[in-house]
DNA sequence: CGTGATTTGTTTAGTAGTGAACAAATTAAT
DNA sequence: ATTAATTTGTTCACTACTAAACAAATCACG
């Protein structure tokens, strides 16, 4: 990996936060690219530099997201649930606007559905209709009760304000996964 | 004014908080240029391009403050003592971590001693014997007074921890100022 | 002491960010 | 529908930041 410039590391790291705490202000059709320039305290020439337009943008920001929780998954691939959950929920609290925006009724309307489409990918190798209690149920079944939970938890979660810790939330879900799974 | 480079802006704002920061956490003596550059997220020869060593980087960090305060007298000179305090405790508040490490025991030795002197030539106009209470006090004397237990209250309110709002700082010190000069 | 490791301060060639200008495309208002 | 005003996307010459290399100075410690 050819460590990136730190220049390049920090203008985009400020583009990106310049758009979401946009889009938690206003429509995302409303943001203009000298919004996200004036915001991120840069030229607006730098933004062209990196991204072709702000829809670009803002599906390099949600793929970047998707792919650090494909990480994630990777890195928690051995553990229990209850401690594999911690890291995710953990990431989800560290970029708290992120996924508020992102879920919120004006937010980016495909962002749920990428983030279903990451969870069942993710999930696919770990239902197993073959333990006794599954015996009865299809795959795919299992694996959209799971999915659809848990992105339903998740979107609760957030747009309730992160009612419980990272830690409660990961060790409610491990035991609800566990006991479905 | 032939208005800053953005990128200059925002280099020097990294270094001189990567300063304080590790001035909080440490000797000064101790900081070395690395460390700043780490900090900050500069590169090592960014810090030469804006200062000679990590004296001047303290010194040039020290003048602007006392600048900025000296434009917030200004801006502030027509008012009651109670209103012209407010954006005074206001600005010392939002750079808390600044005036708590500076004038920490092991932080800028020198500083107490350029505050002092800032507030001297700031008061030397307010101080007024011919006013019938203070008939009997000789100009210095009062000066004195009133200087140092101004610096004697900021230096309390910053190192306990700011126990009073910036608003309740300025109303009292208000009185007491109004009280004596 | 000395010597080995850091830190310093300078230089270098290369890269990213800068503001300004521009025409073209959108959008808003009458 | 015709302006007028904004926004877009691109280009440009210039400047600041970059990492890397270097010798000199300072530090650490056996």
């Amino acid at each position: 990996m050819p460590k990136v410039d730190r220049r390049i590391a920090k203008s985009q790291e400020a583009i990106k936060k310049a758009l979401i705490e946009l889009m938690s202000e206003k429509s995302f059709d409303d943001i203009t690219i000298q919004d996200i320039s004036d915001r991120a305290n840069v030229s607006r020439g730098t933004i062209y530099l990196h991204y072709v337009d702000k829809f670009d943008l803002l599906d390099k920001l949600i793929e970047e997201h998707i792919h650090q929780m494909g990480e994630i998954c990777e890195s928690t691939s051995e553990m229990e649930y209850k401690d594999a959950n911690l890291p995710w929920f953990e990431y989800l609290e560290s970029n708290y606007l992120f996924f508020s925006t992102m879920l919120a009724s004006k937010g980016a309307p495909s962002f749920r559905r990428q983030f279903h489409e990451f969870l069942i990918e993710e999930f696919k190798d770990e239902v197993d209709t073959s333990k006794e209690e599954n015996q009865e149920l299809s795959e795919d079944v299992l694996l959209q009760f799971i999915v659809t939970s848990y992105v339903g938890i998740v979107e609760w979660w957030i747009t309730n304000g992160m009612p419980y810790s990272p830690q409660a939330m990961a060790e409610q879900v491990g035991i609800l996964l566990e006991r479905n799974l």
